[in-house]
DNA sequence: AAATTACTTGACCAAACAGTCAAGAGTGCG
DNA sequence: CGCACTCTTGACTGTTTGGTCAAGTAATTT
């Protein structure tokens, strides 16, 4: 049955699905090999380590989320526009898990980072540069916002942080508390952040 | 050497900080009954399972941290200073713990909260309780605020549910990012959010 | 057709794991 | 003193863990 198919990236989808699912240290390789439906043998042969696997999940994962990202935060849109559209896409996310698994799973990329990053410094640094990516996002759009007039974009990079920081918190406690509220207040939120004037909200 | 002593206390101790330096799942009964010097058989006398250690972990530091806490949001504070207090306090603890074991670690509650609410119910509710009453102490502190003129309470509920996440938010990110400027930059942030009147800070 | 390559398999290992238990040992009380 | 209670101990069990390996199998190259 050699040189088929796709089992690396059933491997892949498993981890990443069951690392949200639950977490890091309560999922083994055995199984994220019994819901790939592949042998550990195989595992090994694709990946070195259950981190190196991890790893690859990240990859693989923002490698998808930049396409939907770059449609999101395009400088043809307006700048309202695209956080309006992010928090939707991040509702819509969280929504479609919590109805799959039952509860809410909040942000892969935080969950694993926050679990891991005092004993895994590999996997630390790598969500670190993928948060930061959504950083530059969100301090792109700000200043386009600014440059429109929009909002006082004085302060784009301490805003950006801000943003960042509240959209990790809102879907950490969306998760401790199993509760999609937070979310749905996700874009009001955003805004109040960013204190854009009235008439951009329009 | 029977009944003599702290063992329970030990045991605590001990799963907090190996939970709070690593994480739940990272850490074994072993561990735990290693760090305070304990045998297995002891660790199930006083509890259970890790879980109820866990429980009691939680119980025990949330004990010592509201003294605390009634202390730095006492009524008899102004407003603004009480949360000036409650970041500087987040600070210290985070900087100690950086100095003790080389990484910045955090919130123990929210990263233990991350990792197991779809795993542990008991524990997840326990975490969501404990946040609720951070969650009480800021908004109490802005109805005094407000009620003071020195700043816009319309919606002290809804502005202190932003400041509970901007602290998750931040303490989940300097874990991350094994930094502490994001824990620096808390004071300045709390009062960005509060929008309190500059008078107010002075 | 033969050899190489890429993948799969199932059996295997030692270590770590959560949890149990019977036999003590120190303390306080009657 | 001796009984009872609380705690401690170390040896134990069965399972799960991450990880290895030799043998096989199918496509690809030569």
């Amino acid at each position: 049955m050699a040189r088929c198919c796709d089992t690396k990236e059933r491997l892949i989808k498993a981890a990443y699905d069951l690392i949200w699912e639950s977490s890091y240290g309560s999922t083994s390789v055995d199984h994220i090999c019994d819901r790939a439906g592949v042998r550990k043998g195989s595992f090994y042969h694709f990946f070195e380590s259950k981190s190196h696997l991890a790893l690859a999940t990240l990859d693989d994962s923002w490698a998808k989320k930049v396409t939907r990202l770059n449609e999101i935060f395009s400088p043809l849109a307006p700048p309202a526009e695209r956080f309006e559209k992010f928090a939707a896409f991040v509702l819509e996310h969280q929504v479609e898990q919590k109805e799959r698994i039952g509860y809410v799973c909040g942000c892969p990329l935080f969950s694993l980072g926050c679990e891991v990053s005092t004993q895994d410094d590999r996997l630390r640094l790598r969500v670190g540069e993928i948060l930061e990516q959504h950083h530059r996002y969100y301090a792109s759009a700000i200043l386009d916002a600014s440059r429109a007039g929009l909002m006082d974009g004085s302060q784009p990079e301490e805003t950006a942080r801000m943003l960042s920081i509240y959209v990790q918190g809102t879907l950490t406690q969306a998760r401790i508390s199993n509760d999609l509220a937070p979310v749905r207040d996700l874009a009001r939120g955003m805004l109040a952040i960013l204190s854009l004037r009235p008439a951009a909200v329009a």
